[in-house]
Parts: structure tokens; sequence; C-alpha cells
DNA sequence: ACAAAAGTGTTCGATCTACACCCATGT
DNA sequence: ACATGGGTGTAGATCGAACACTTTTGT
């Protein structure tokens, strides 16, 4: 959406291109240095922050339509993409507080009552990890603003928004040892307390440093390297990869020893 | 849909009552006596078998909408309904074999391209399990036949259901132990044995007949009554029941003993 | 007494948890 | 040598699988 005649277009006969009453909407996680975000958006007439998403293009697959979105808004590609529910109760779009004026003085366009845009919409929830730090996030002409947002600290959300937050998280955590999150989140070698702050981070719990490693290895997903990183003044650290053939096989089989 | 003039509403005007692009498909899996079978139907005009589903009324919670698809099938209300995945890839619904006569001769409508049940749907899968021996199946002026098949014994079906098939009974083992799966299927006193026989009938494998119950009542999902109950030539077993507290809990947090 | 089914231990090993301990490194 | 963070080891508890054993019941 970069133009003005993009979004009227897309207002107007968005419904030609993507399939209306269904949209999709992504908790994309955000870490970096055992900090946990989220990414929100605003859109034009509407105060509060959203998790971004958006329509479904006729021609796409699912997942092709989550992964354009997720590229949309923070420019990387290819991220671990996750399904964790749907949501469609009649009620859950209800806008408090949408600004007819000021969506009109963006958009050029008045949303009339039979816009495909107003009708009820179900919402597929996805959720993603990616490294803050290396993504480029990108508004739109419909996207006003986009942020990251520490997990602790949310702002309230708009819709159902807060629900699909807890939802997404929770299924987050429940599969982290089954599926190859966090492949993206680390450097290519990593140490051992890396990735234990990372787990501690995206599990919002502390773990034993001595069994953790432990438990990664007997899973499968660590491989143990014969080399060491400098770290100034203390013991050098042995660096480690992810087991990238398991981690293929996890992505095949849904799930690393099941 | 009762009559021939209802389907015609449906067919032409249905979207005025009904989300389109959007609809259910519903696993719903049977058990009796250590059988386990899963309900299918058959369109009209249409070879195979499908799962059960349909439209989402606008005023309709997608919980309602789900219960209400089972009770019309089943005559059974209230069933435990759990969503699985939502399903919408571009070509998941390509008919092979549509018979367009057929299909008129039944309804008395020609569908045409720009009708509202042509156009793209995703479909949200959920699951549920029932005893089939208290069902009471039901067809339809659009559900021809109604049928429980055997899970290892299952016909060829349309679209992309055998997948969802695959995937709700995943999930649905996966949930066993979490979930008061399983609370509708035996009486409301019941055996080790029975609640054994089903457990292994659900999952497709034996279990240990010693260290399974230790387990269930550790889980807390089980009391032992002081009452037994006579078997004929044989040690009377005790019965047992659910503890129905911890199921309404694990029903309300999602999960017992996450 | 017996067959058949119910129900209870008991052993062994794997796994988890908590904690104490040793190692490496630069100042 | 010591402070600091990296890494290992171990005792005890818990869990799980496998299998043998005892109990109950009607004939």
């Amino acid at each position: 959406m970069k133009t003005q005649e993009d979004v009227e277009e897309f207002i107007l006969h968005g419904h030609r291109e993507y399939v209306p009453h269904v949209s999709l909407d992504c908790a994309i996680f955000g870490y970096h240095e055992q900090q946990l975000k989220l990414l929100l958006i605003t859109y034009p007439a509407l105060d509060g922050w959203c998790l971004p998403g958006g329509y479904i293009k006729r021609t796409e697959k699912l997942i092709e339509a989550a992964n354009r979105n997720v590229k949309e808004r923070t420019g990387v590609d290819n991220l671990f993409l996750e399904q964790f529910k749907t949501f469609g109760d009649p009620d859950r779009a209800k806008l408090s507080n949408f600004d007819e004026d000021a969506w009109f003085k963006m958009t050029g366009v008045r949303l009339t009552d039979d816009n495909w845009l107003i009708d009820q919409t179900f919402s597929i929830g996805f959720y993603a990890i990616t490294d803050f730090s290396k993504t480029n996030l990108q508004t739109d002409y419909l996207i006003m603003k986009c942020a990251w947002f520490d997990i602790d600290n949310l702002p309230k959300l708009e819709f159902d928004h807060e629900e699909m937050v807890r939802e997404a998280l929770h299924t987050m955590r429940v599969q982290l040892y089954h599926y190859p999150i966090g492949y993206n989140l680390l450097p290519e070698k990593f140490t051992l307390s890396e990735i234990h702050a990372l787990y501690e981070t995206l599990l919002g719990k502390k773990l034993d440093i001595s069994n953790f490693p432990k438990k990664l290895i007997a899973l499968g997903l660590l491989k143990k390297l014969d080399e060491k990183r400098s770290i100034g003044a203390h013991r050098s650290p042995y660096l480690y990869t992810f087991d990238k053939e398991r981690y293929d096989e996890a992505l095949k089989e849904g799930v690393v020893l099941s």
C-alpha cells in the first residue's frame, strides 16, 4: 500500500484481489539481549494499538499470506510461522472509537456500511519470533505507527487482540522445546549462556543453568563445537550450533521427540 | 435445511444469514466398545465422502456454530469441541467430479459462477468425540448420506478432508491427557478396564494395564468409588468416576497439569 | 480347585532438580 | 591470588516401563 490510489482501490475494490471476511493477524515476537518484545501497529482513525494483520490474496496460500504480512512490516522473510487459533465471534471487531472524519482525511474515501471491510471478519492467528535488532520496521498508507513494545508493558489493545496475544504466547511457550523456534534469534555460533538467556526470556522464568544444556543436547537440537570464544577476563565458553538436520526434520514432522 | 424452499433460499441468498467465505468442518469421532469411528457425509452431486461441516451464522459465536453443526448431524448437544487448525489454500476445495445436472435435480437451482457458495472458502477445523451408540444420525436436503466409518478403514475423502482427519486425530491424541475428552464416552460410573479400553482405542496403541490407572489418578482426573460392579464369574471391579471439578477447571484453564 | 479377570507390587533405569564443586581467564 | 563467569558432577527424588504376583469370583 504505497500510494493513496492504492488505498482507494483497496478500500473500494479490495475484495476482488483479497478474500473478504477472512484476515490474519500476526503476533510477531522480537528477541534481543534478554528482552522480549511484541510488534504492534496503529490504523488510521483508531486510537489503540493492534497486532499487525491483513487480508489474504485469492492466489495465496495461507502461510504465504502470513509471510508476506511479516515481511511487509519487518523486512524479514521466511520466518518460522505457526498458526495458533482462529477468532470469529460476531462482536470481536466492534470499534469503540472509530473516527470517521480522520479516516476520510487519511484515505480520501468514506467507509459506507456496505463496504467489504465493514462486514464481519474472521481472523486466523499466527505467531512468529525474530531478532528485533535486525528488523526494519515499515509503516504504510494504512498503517500509521509500527513499534516494538516490551512484552510486560503492552498498551491496551483494540478488538480481541489481547486474547490473541495471550494465546500466541501460550502456544509459543508450549512449542518452544518441540519446534525450531529460536533458529534465527542467535548468531550461527553461540554460547550456552546466550541460548540459556533466550529460553529464560521466552518462557518468562528461570531455568537452572546446569540442567538446561543437558536437556537441549538430549533432545538433539544442539551440537557442541570445538571452538571457544574469548570474552575477556573470564573463562572462554564453548560455542554451539543448532543441529540443522534435526530442525528440518522437526519442521516436516511437526515435533522433535513427540 | 428441511424443505426444498429452504435449500433454494440458502443457495441463492444464504450469504445474508451466513458469513460467506468461511465455513467449519468437524471431525466427529465416535467411540463405543473399543471401536473408534468417524462420521462422514455426502453432498448431492458429489461422489465422495466429506467431513460434516457448514457455514457460520452472522449472529453466532464460532463455538456455537460448531455445536449446532454437531447437533444437526448427531442429535447430541454440548459435546467437547476443540479447534485444531484452519485450512485455506486456494486450491483446497477443487471439485474433481461435480455433477451439475444431479445438483440441479436435487436442489432445483443451477450453481452459477457468481454464486456465493462457489467462491474460495476457508474452513475452521474442529474435532469432537461422542458415543456413537447414543447418536441419532440425521440427513438433510443437502446431505445425502451420513454414516460412521471405522477409523482404520476410511473411504477416500473429497477436498483436503484427509489432511483434516490426520490433523484432528493428532490433536485429539495430544490433548487426551490434558482435556476432559472422554467425559461423555463412559457411563457415570465405570471400571478401570472400560477407561483403559477407551484410551487404548483412542490412542491406537496398547497401554500397560498396571501403570495406566496410576497415571490417571496421579493427574487427578479419576476418583475411586467405594462400590463394585458384579461382572459374573470374576472378581468384581471397583467403580470410578471422573473428578468433575478437576475437569471443569481443565476446561477453563485449558490444561490439566500443564 | 480352576480359570479368568481385577488389581497390586516391585524392580530397574531414565529423567529431573537442586546444589556444590572445579575450571579458565585477565588483572 | 582472586574475582568472575563458564562448566561439570552428583545425590536424591520422581517418573515410567516391564513384568510378576496376589485377590476375587462363579462354576
